[in-house]
DNA sequence: TGCGAAAAATGATCATTATCATATTTTGCA
DNA sequence: TGCAAAATATGATAATGATCATTTTTCGCA
């Protein structure tokens, strides 16, 4: 399953989206794709990083875990997404783990292939300063909301931003297509299992939501809105 | 008060300490420096850089405003210490606001001068990289914290790092040297107003820490890290 | 130096959410 | 296909922390 990274079905939305050929061809070089199943870790917390991970098909979170052994959940990888560049550009270990949620193949970069690429072509570096840059506002605006918001209004915001970003094509575009269990949807939101469920049961009594299995479809988009924001205040 | 970048007594443990000389003269070229009064504001949310700010003298907060008017503070800076790169590097409007809490001055070097210096100075570009990409990992661990420990723990943890950053010298390297009031604290940790002075009045309780004044003295470091990992658990 | 406003402190009460216990359902897989 | 384990669901209870009210103290400044 090794696809050279200029074939890649991930590439256009992704940063090597306008590499030039022959650092596309570099970066293809070494590089190893390997399908991981569902559960499998492409990185431990506290390990040094080696590469960069492209997830080509599946999905991944990424997540670190409290001193009492509870798991937050940063953000979730889908195909095109790159992973690991936070410590390789800072010359950390890695300050996060990766596992894999969705079954799928990853391709892994060898460390000394990217850093190449990064300092022979400028503007990609740009591009990855960039990209790290805009990933600080997201994950500050993430704080100010774990901080402030109930979790009620957090369980609602990411309804919303997980239909967004992982909605069907199509008539089917309400339905969440990611297989999150409850426990990993607490885990993001930054609350307890029980208290997820409950409050999806409720969404669903508002008819704001439907459940089918664990499949979650959105019913009232504008309605979970409203409760994001301030659910009557 | 206008101090050329060279003989800048904060420039050593800057992002500047090691530019060149030509490189610094550009940057202090059309540099202005002003001294803010406690309660200026610096730059606002959602308004464009037009400059970096470097702190030459006195403190500043960085927070951001909720939808619900709730302010969030996202960090301290302090004299060598340098506001609003990310928004420069990311090319965005700022996402956060920049207030002064100690008196001081701040010199202002336009965007222009700055960019220019990211890309005749490679090197000096990948340090700022590396510097944002090390806030991020600390961004995600401060949101690890909010998500997961109890505010009494997240207190005590940001009691000991404020003596660690603001603790004065010598012997009373115990006494935490920032004009913080009880408000701005929780709005550091995310917690209520009332809520942090019923837990400094605690932490007294149990000779963790003694108030004189706004000022908290640290007399137990070891019993105030005991209660910000775990308090028995 | 003293006044008024802001900040800090304290008390009472309430809401949200965690935790623990226990069904019930679903799922992986032998 | 069926069984055990995992995930989901629901209930009861407790704890943490928010909110509102009020008093006391501190501080800026005229």
């Amino acid at each position: 399953i090794r696809i050279p990274c200029t074939l890649c079905a991930g590439k256009e939305h992704s940063l090597f989206a306008d590499l030039p050929r022959e650092d596309l061809d570099a970066l293809s070089l070494h590089k190893t794709c390997i399908r991981y199943k569902k559960g499998q870790t492409l990185f431990y917390e506290g390990t040094r990083p080696m590469g960069l991970f492209c997830i080509n098909s599946g999905k991944v979170k990424v997540y670190k875990i409290s001193s009492e052994g509870k798991e937050q959940i940063l953000k979730l990888g889908k195909p095109g997404d790159f992973l690991g560049y936070r410590a390789l550009i800072s010359e950390e270990f890695y300050n996060s783990s990766a596992t894999v949620i969705e079954e799928g193949a990853m391709c892994y970069i060898p460390k000394s292939d990217f850093l190449e690429i990064l300092q022979k072509n400028p503007a990609f570096f740009r591009k990855m300063a960039k990209r790290v840059a805009h990933e600080l506002g997201l994950m500050e605006q993430k704080l100010v909301t774990i901080a402030q918001k109930s979790v009620r209004e957090r369980l609602a915001a990411t309804l919303i931003m997980l239909k967004e970003t992982y909605g069907m094509e199509g008539d089917e575009s309400n339905l969440i297509d990611i297989a999150l269990s409850r426990e990993d949807l607490a885990n993001i939101i930054g609350t307890a299992t029980e208290t997820v469920i409950r409050l999806l049961s409720d969404f669903k009594t508002q008819k704001l939501i439907s459940l089918q299995g664990k499949k979650i479809k959105v019913l009232n988009p504008k309605g979970l809105v409203r409760e994001a924001d301030f659910y009557g205040r």
